[in-house]
DNA sequence: TTATTTTTGCAACATTGTTGCAAAAATAAA
DNA sequence: TTTATTTTTGCAACAATGTTGCAAAAATAA
């Protein structure tokens, strides 16, 4: 997969998005990178416990939202998680029907990258914007 | 549609599954046939907060839940939604494969019972349990 | 190097999820 | 129908998360 946002550098990334080079954004930036699976807040705050506050975790998650840099990904159980986004997700609007797959038992969320969404019928006078599938049940790791 | 969940009163459904008949379960059955859409906890509240607890409120969902009567639908901002099951949702591991819509502009969420759950391909070591499509956008009356 | 703008940490409060426990209500039994 | 048993409720309490305001600290621009 071909993402810059995987690719390049944190420093250089936030750079590109014009947002001020902080140890914050940078060790987010890093964590996001590190894991193959989509972030919560709480494992953030987790992962960052010793050096940052959790509302400053809150206010980069957002920061980076708002950018475009990652988005959420939904979650049966309430919750949120969040994952870079690919290189076509231009900021503001962009769009992320995306199909991803959470694991009831290491409850990890994975992003199906060749998984297309597929058609969905919707009544005629709806407006479409994105459309997210998620797929729950046991990943390969755990089966 | 014709499901027993929407046309059966509220008093009868609770005997059918084997729980008390009380006030607030009668409620909130009540609320679910009235209303269109699905319901959150807070609205719920709001609807019934000179009546009961919201703990009370809490753990008849999670009842209803454990019993079938009711579905989580998910929800873009974190939050989770409920609606009643339809006809073919047994107690226990019942699925709810279903599309739901939520309009950005009421924030209302919709079951479109017409829409089929499309085939997603994930990979073949996975085990797939349920499908929650969740589609978001501008609904029919706020256009 | 100083001025300006942004970010951070902390305090604080709202909402929701969750549990324990005693009182109240519902059902079963006598 | 009265009593015994089981379940539900309300309240207190705490955890996790979302959210804002504000002054101090850090980053960038001048």
């Amino acid at each position: 997969m071909p993402s810059i946002l995987k690719e390049k550098g944190p420093e250089e990334l936030l750079k590109k998005y014009h947002l001020r080079n902080t140890d914050c954004r940078v060790k987010i930036l890093e964590s996001f990178q590190q894991f193959d699976f989509a972030l919560s807040q709480g494992f953030l705050e987790e992962e960052l416990k010793h050096s940052f506050d959790r509302v400053t975790i809150y206010r980069t998650l957002k920061s980076f939202l708002e950018n475009g840099l990652i988005h959420k990904i939904l979650d049966n159980e309430g919750g949120i998680k969040y994952a870079l986004c690919s290189d076509d997700c231009s900021g503001g609007d962009h769009h992320h029907s995306h199909v991803h797959f959470k694991c009831e038992v290491c409850g990890q969320t994975v992003c199906l990258e060749k998984s297309t969404i597929p058609d969905v019928k919707i009544p005629k006078n709806f407006l479409v914007d994105e459309v997210n599938v998620l797929v729950s049940g046991i990943c390969g790791k755990c089966r």
